[in-house]
DNA sequence: GTCTATAATAGGATAGAC
DNA sequence: GTCTATCCTATTATAGAC
């Protein structure tokens, strides 16, 4: 996962996985007979999994609607190192990649953004406005990484999550906003 | 620069950019000895200039405000297709090609902050709002294509953009916002 | 400046011994 | 299940004719 996530499906070669992994070409073709893409969809598992312990099911938990934000904004940033590591998500959007994997990307996307829904509505937030806000959530942080990390600087993502609790539960009376 | 955009540094092959150029390989490492690394210096030295004609120029002019910052969207909303393309500066801050060009990427994206920065002062926000509410309409944009690209589902694109302009000039007495 | 041809290497993938 | 060895292709890059 960490091989993906810094160098994309295109820059993952089999070299760096093996060394990442530790196991040879060969187990690494045992344990995935249909190779880089078998390996790849594999880190889209378990990233899936690791959300939905981590993310998702928090989300959906009982419990003050506040909190569960600040949950996911806090667990965010340490999966994120503070911004100092990519979105694996975001980078398999991309090329080739996107076309391959991209019902498992647009299952996760849908699964955080619905999870956080929940929680907003939780917060007394119409059910369209939630899913706006929501969905509002994920591009900031995919944003923030690609920003932070194009300028170098993490404190723009630092910045951006610290910020989102605030405008998530903000009341739903924003001009624009539609109900 | 579509090679690029659509491939990432790691997938835009040569094989590619003959191709899409219609230059032979060797007509390519004619116009730039140095292999891939010039070809996609040239690509951002290229789409540096297209921006500030088509973008940070006109943020900087005189005018109304919002005037500009609805101009800028419009812009932005056509160069990416209405989500449907990926953003250079987005797919190369990425792996080896974020080390290789940083500094580029860096300073495009800090020309671009600085001319909306600009407009957002001159609507009346204060150096510090306008500055960090021109990072957040970055972070959005680059987040939005993430997320549209990941969703397969370009309205999230058009709905983020058609929020910036009321976003951004929004009077600054939001709760958590600085001075 | 462009072409054909060709290096030289890295990448993905497989074979077969152990 | 792991190892060494190897294949094949794509890839980056160069040489030299035109």
């Amino acid at each position: 996962m960490q091989v993906v996530r810094r160098h994309g499906y295109d820059g993952a070669s089999l070299a760096e996985l093996s060394k990442a992994t530790g196991l040879g070409k060969s187990s690494l073709y045992h344990y995935f007979p249909d190779g880089k893409d078998d390996m790849v969809r594999a880190v889209l598992e378990h990233l899936e999994s690791q959300l939905q312990a981590s993310i998702f099911g928090p989300l959906r938990e009982a419990g003050p609607a506040r909190r569960r934000v600040e949950r996911m904004v806090k667990t965010v940033d340490a999966y994120y190192r503070g911004g100092r590591e990519a979105c694996v998500l975001g980078n398999l959007v991309l090329g080739t990649s996107r076309t391959r994997f991209g019902a498992k990307l647009r299952a996760i996307f849908d699964e955080w953004i619905d999870a956080l829904a929940v929680a907003l509505r939780d917060a007394g937030l119409s059910r369209s406005v939630a899913r706006a806000r929501a969905e509002d959530a994920v591009i900031r942080i995919e944003g923030a990484l690609v920003l932070a990390g194009g300028m170098d600087d993490v404190s723009l993502f630092g910045r951006a999550l610290k910020q989102l609790p605030a405008e998530l539960l903000a009341p739903p009376a924003r001009p624009a906003e539609a109900s």
